[in-house]
DNA sequence: GAAAGTGGTTTCCTATAGGGAACTAACTGC
DNA sequence: GCAGTTAGTTCCCTATAGGAAACCACTTTC
């Protein structure tokens, strides 16, 4: 009479588990959230913005990391033909799309810092 | 007239970054959501059953992940008494608020599979 | 021609994440 | 008492993530 689990069978749930693992492939590391975070709020930004935005990152982090966004068409880059040349990153259409999902991960962590230092400090 | 960009420093910018980065630290880790939407689908699961059900998981990183989302109030432990104990592993109320992100993450995931597999497979 | 600003790359290093396998410990059934 | 179940822990190992600093190439300014 031993039962064994049948929750995680279903197609519905495998394919939802391999969504997640999907999405958070494309958006591991530490940095990404905040790339494109700092990129969904103001639209057009240079690699030395970036450095600067993005608190504490280094030069070869964001280098990385922007190329895995921009392989993963979620930023562009765009190279100004200016004398000392300036590169434009963006936000992509496609990367606007994860607005919600940054929000949402905004939203929680803002409900879960109120929820220690709001209640019960026991 | 050189440029500071001013994006990112307004406090509720600083704010978001700063909740996302909470977030992100409770959920890290390659298994939290796995085991999160788990036990958000079938509520009540054994350890032996969450190894079964978290495809590829091994017992030490189980063990590990689940200690820390008992730590962040996620998840509930509940020792039985029955004769080879068993314990019980369930989603705290707490740990439901993490549904709309979670469904977030996947329908992302999702949309984003069908954007490989659906358009110009050039 | 040295400094400073652009946008990176390269090298070297450490810390952590994660995995495999063995082990513990208590109990059941045979 | 040996095998199999429960729920883990411990040890050892490798791979990757991530950071600091130096370096490169090109241009403008002083």
């Amino acid at each position: 009479m031993k039962k064994k689990a049948v929750v995680n069978n279903t197609a519905v749930c495998q394919a939802k588990m391999q969504a997640i693992s999907d999405t958070m492939s494309i958006l591991s590391g530490k940095w990404k959230f905040h790339i494109l975070g700092t990129l969904i709020e103001g639209s057009e930004l240079g690699f030395m913005d970036l450095l600067r935005e993005v608190d504490g990152i280094g030069n070869k982090m964001l280098s990385k990391e922007l190329q895995d966004l921009e392989t993963n068409h979620l930023v562009r880059r765009k190279v100004m033909n200016t004398k000392p040349i300036t590169v434009q990153y963006s936000i992509t259409e496609y990367g606007e799309t994860l607005s919600p999902l940054i929000d949402e991960v905004a939203k929680w962590g803002i409900a879960y810092r109120q929820s220690i230092y709001g209640l019960n400090p026991e």
